[in-house]
DNA sequence: GCTGACGGGG
């Protein structure tokens, strides 16, 4: 038990030191070309794991190991290790592990392979069930082919002769969001309803988002309308859809006070509410209320992240306040999940414009000591 | 256990 999760934490880890770093094209190269020969190494090592029936029950290692070749764009090897998968003839025969291999083609953006998997089925004596159905509906979401979602939904239903469930119109509904056919998104609505089939609280908060989130508010308080009345509790998403709205349309008054009575409704703001709050000022320019919401954080349950940086640092460097990205920088380089190469490289260029070389310098040493790829020192001429 | 449906920036 502890010698295989110990052999899967040293393969599959994402935490592996890359080496240095470098911008000279050369080192730059034999990075490159390290990095595709780990990752090659992940697949053969990936596929020889199959072999142990336990490893094919790690869910999460399929798609943390799929999501870095996905990222990597090495699409034949994602190819590789899920067909190697059909050698499992007993896992392959199940639906739920066959469902997976849907899901993880949908995610990586292969809605053909995906496609192909859930045509094979019936030869790799495996079962189809609405189950497979709304998988191979979410892969082709999850490829973006949005307009084929609805075309494949109808003529799937009567091939197969499944009954669509909630999760189906989810995710036909989803795909309408997508593509901002917003009436035809509710008529599903009507659809599935038709069907006695009730609308639950993802269907309200993908119509939500759907609505609010291309400013169409009167809609959006319909949709609101209904859920109350259908007895749907809003959750933290729902609120969410609304707040992401109001930035957008920088209502930034009513945002805040949204905020402000989520407690007395029972819901915890989340770390989206304030990220939400604090792009909502960044788009404003309002540098006060920036400083001011990043400065609530410790008042409630969350702190900032990934997106929180992703925001402040170009509107501070934007702004000239060096000071506050350079101290945010420093307090943060360590922590590799919550800013990127690009986030401090502009930092260090705004320090450079503003001849504050040695700081630069500093945070481009720091850069590379937390093994950042991205973290030049460009000293402008003198003349 | 066997994950088929809702989030954020560039």
């Amino acid at each position: 038990m502890s010698s295989l999760s110990r052999l899967l934490h040293r393969t599959f880890s994402t935490s592996k030191t890359p080496p240095q770093p470098n911008p000279n094209t050369i080192q730059s190269l034999s990075t490159a070309l390290y990095k595709e020969r780990n990752l090659r190494t992940l697949v053969d090592k990936f596929k020889s794991s199959c072999d142990n029936d336990r490893f094919r029950t790690k869910t999460g290692i399929y798609v943390s190991t799929v999501r870095r070749l996905a990222s990597a764009k090495k699409f034949p090897w994602i190819k590789e290790i899920l067909e190697h998968q059909k050698h499992y003839t007993h896992d392959i025969s199940k639906e739920g592990f066959t469902v997976r291999l849907i899901s993880l083609y949908g995610k990586s953006g292969m809605f053909e392979q995906a496609h192909k998997v859930f045509d094979e089925m019936p030869e790799l004596k495996c079962d189809r069930t609405v189950k497979s159905f709304n998988a191979l509906l979410g892969a082709c979401v999850n490829s973006k082919k949005f307009h084929k979602v609805d075309e494949l939904f109808r003529e799937l239903q009567e091939k197969l002769g499944v009954k669509p469930d909630v999760i189906s119109y989810n995710t036909v509904i989803k795909a309408f969001c997508e593509m901002g056919k917003l009436e035809e998104a509710v008529l599903m609505v009507d659809e599935m309803e038709k069907n006695e089939l009730k609308p639950d609280l993802i269907t309200f908060n993908i119509l939500l988002h759907g609505f609010y989130g291309k400013g169409q508010f009167v809609d959006g308080d319909k949709v609101w309308a209904k859920m109350e009345n259908s007895n749907v509790v809003p959750d933290i998403r729902s609120y969410n859809a609304k707040l992401v709205g109001l930035v957008c349309e920088n209502k930034m008054a009513e945002a805040v006070e949204l905020v402000g009575g989520l407690g007395s409704k029972g819901v915890q703001p989340d770390v989206h509410c304030y990220n939400a709050l604090i792009r909502g000022y960044c788009k404003d320019g309002n540098l006060e209320e920036v400083k001011r919401w990043y400065g609530e954080w410790e008042k409630y349950d969350c702190a900032p992240d990934r997106a929180t940086f992703a925001t402040l640092i170009p509107f501070l460097c934007e702004k000239g306040e060096l000071d506050w990205a350079f101290e945010l920088c420093k307090g943060i380089i360590h922590r590799r999940r919550l800013v990127d190469g690009a986030m401090l490289q502009l930092v260090i260029d705004g320090l450079v414009k503003e001849s504050r070389i040695e700081d630069a310098k500093k945070l481009a040493e720091m850069g590379k000591s937390n093994n950042y790829t991205c973290y030049k020192v460009e000293v402008p001429s003198q003349d």
